[in-house]
DNA sequence: TCATAAACTGAACACTTATTCATATTATAT
DNA sequence: ATATAATATGAATAAGTGTTCAGTTTATGA
């Protein structure tokens, strides 16, 4: 996918360039991408309106660019997280726990990425299944180890998926209590994985 | 939350706002609020622009009442569904089944609550805070009756939500494969609650 | 220092779109 | 049958907004 983005060269135009990149993403936040005008962006950037066409060709090119640099930093933040630890149970505790902090840290994410259904489907389509296909990977190593039983991988993988963006969301929108507690929250979810929900 | 929408009277009246709704519903699900005018509507309906605002002041009120309704049909045939099953495990498979098969069903329904991010944030909030709520009395009951285990109810109904939704969108935007056999899935999300993922 | 390129400006343009309203048609009830 | 209210029309309005561009300022490198 090309965006066609001029990066810029000096260290000015590096400044300019950041600027805009983060008033879109506080303003996407914050009224989202269709409530938020290329005036704003500039105004919040500081700069003129023209400004913007030096670096992105359009506004929906610049939302994509965001997009995709969050979906980016996100994996590779998770990633690397998970990849300090050796079992599959710690992995998968690093993992919820890494997305919630991360989401915590950057709640701009969710409204970027979920926002982006109703922007371009295609990405949307691409951000989950893309997602789902490296978490079944590695649920697929996870039961050749006999780490975890011999469920099926793809629906495990969206039910992970949801449970961790849902518990992101109830974080990020203070959604119902004790939202703080972070620790708390991955052991609730991390009690789910390792013994149900029913009583025996 | 009063929309100011006015009920029409007639049957010929009635048919004409029934066309409004149901075009509506068609387009914000194929081009999303902003991506569908008010022109459209009215031609996907067959009525003349003026006529919309016989009935409904603006295009975000037409917004907010398919939403009401969706978010009311949606919770009144889980409830249905789950109110003939009398054990817990029973209730959550049913419910779980209930949502898929709605969602399979009325794929708009998705786009146009998740939508509500974008357009009107407190309508997200309560949509998901209130069904929250019911979700934890349900547990909370469960527990006393030793059905399922002494879990945090709170977590544990943004856990399910999260389950059930996102299980949702792969089948309704068929992400990976099977997405046919609502019964492997269920079952799928039911092994889970039973036996939780990992090993003993 | 000075020529050249890069970066920036903001008013103007072109287009879209939610909403209004004067007018016309249709239904209802007496 | 006829007065009255309800329903419908669609062109006009008014406001907003993504994008362009001719002109200006700033940086660079020889």
């Amino acid at each position: 996918m090309h965006l066609n983005i001029k990066e810029p060269t000096t260290r000015n135009a590096k400044n300019t360039f950041e600027q805009i990149e983060k008033a879109a993403i506080k303003l996407f936040y914050k009224k989202g991408y269709h409530g938020t005008t290329v005036k704003d962006i500039t105004s919040e950037a500081g700069v003129a309106a023209g400004t913007f066409y030096l670096y992105f060709p359009s506004k929906v090119v610049l939302y994509k660019h965001i997009l995709t640099s969050f979906s980016h930093n996100i994996r590779k933040h998770i990633a690397e997280k998970v990849a300090q630890k050796t079992s599959r149970l710690d992995k998968e505790k690093e993992g919820i726990k890494a997305f919630i902090l991360y989401a915590k840290k950057n709640p701009e994410m969710y409204n970027i990425i979920w926002e982006s259904l109703y922007i371009d489907r295609e990405l949307f389509r691409d951000y989950y299944e893309s997602f789902a296909i490296r978490y079944v990977n590695g649920l697929e190593k996870a039961k050749r180890n006999q780490e975890i039983r011999d469920v099926d991988s793809e629906i495990m993988s969206f039910i992970l998926m949801g449970i961790t963006n849902f518990i992101g969301l109830k974080v990020v929108f203070d959604l119902g209590q004790d939202n703080d507690d972070i620790e708390h929250i991955v052991d609730g979810v991390l009690d789910l994985l390792k013994n149900g929900l029913f009583t025996k």
